[in-house]
DNA sequence: GGAATTACAATCTACGATTTTTGTAATCTT
DNA sequence: AAGATTACAAAAATCGTAGATTGTAATTCC
């Protein structure tokens, strides 16, 4: 596809152009000649909208970061059991981060690269995702389903429990072992709900 | 230390010596030759009692692991209430591999690449310790404190769920983001617990 | 003859020269 | 004046090669 030198130059442009680069070449091999070139203009013009390529590459995990929020909370207001509930948004993140690993490598590749790289961004994602599974929770309590005396440590517990299932390297992992992954989330979602069920007393003395 | 020209050479004294290079030096700097020298022969005679010096790393993650599995068995056959040792296990295997983190450093990067090149080493390891949660639970069960339909799912699921605190990428990560990770831990131990009094009908119709 | 050594080929790594790439600034265009 | 371009310095990747390291085989030593 040749350029389109009368579209104007805007963030989400450049961000297309660098995500289909990416995807092709990886992210060392894609360089801000290339993108420019893709766009039709020189590499300096990118650097009006982004700072470095960097942010360039941080905004491409960012959008998918914030793909998987809205997956997530797609399954937040809902009327079903809080565990049915619990358990799709888990295999709709798991199913996801699978898609991207098989048909999207590169891009997968870049995503790990940050995991280890900007523990910042993952605190700030891996929060917004607990506060998903707070709300979730919280719902469950308000209806009386489920009883727990705080939120907060429920769904950092869940987070931590899961973590196993969303984390791109142990995801990876799991999957060239060909764990059945899915029958694990459902029993771990299973064992968790039944004790939010139980009702769980963090704040009670030991 | 001056080589000791009259021991024999052994696996563990090759073991030895090949641990003390790492620790100080760490896995790359480490050569055949120093190994060798500090155990008064030549490189070439290492490779009698192993085959590569990839062999000897591995038989230094592979003692470590040992020494963990050994650390937990400790947990198994005690009379405190199963949530409680459970809980201990967990602290203990948490703070050797903290310690390690810490003292250790190179022995501990040594153990995250095996981590990611081995997984042949690192699924053995898995299965060995979810045999020994097995068995806390299976002992649990016995016991009547805890009703469980299928102990392997339900160890299994423990497994899962305290990965994030055992794995030493992820732990890693904690220590540096300064988690609070016993407490976690303990929340976390709480309730898979208070699901396992519960009772869980794995093999239930959903 | 078992166990080590030295000698050696194949492979891997470290380093420096060269080329790319990044990011900035001065300049041009409309 | 906003937005792009070209020109350029600094930083980083690449590449070829010298040297180190690994693993093997022929040889020596009790």
């Amino acid at each position: 596809m040749p350029p389109s030198p009368s579209a104007a130059l805007t963030t989400s442009s450049i961000l297309e152009a660098a995500k289909a680069l990416v995807r092709h070449f990886g992210e060392t091999k894609t360089n801000m000649v290339d993108i420019g070139r893709a766009l039709g203009v020189s590499h300096a013009a990118l650097y009006r909208l982004y700072r470095s390529k960097g942010a360039i590459m941080d905004a491409i995990v960012e959008e998918a970061m914030r793909d998987e929020e809205a997956l997530a909370v797609a399954h937040l207001d809902g009327d079903g059991p809080a565990a049915d509930r619990l358990l799709a948004m888990l295999l709709d993140l798991h199913r996801r981060k699978r898609e991207r690993f098989i048909g999207d490598r590169e891009i997968h590749d870049l995503y790990r690269r940050i995991l280890v790289e900007r523990p910042d961004m993952i605190a700030a994602y891996a929060e917004r995702m607990t506060a998903l599974i707070a709300r979730l929770i919280a719902q469950a309590v308000e209806r009386g389903e489920w009883k727990v005396d705080d939120v907060n440590i429920a769904s950092g517990v869940v987070r931590d429990a899961v973590t196993v299932f969303i984390h791109p390297a142990l995801v990876a992992q799991l999957i060239m072992a060909d764990a059945p992954i899915e029958t694990m989330l459902q029993d771990t979602v299973a064992t968790l709900s039944r004790a939010f069920e139980a009702g769980m007393d963090y704040r009670a003395p030991a």
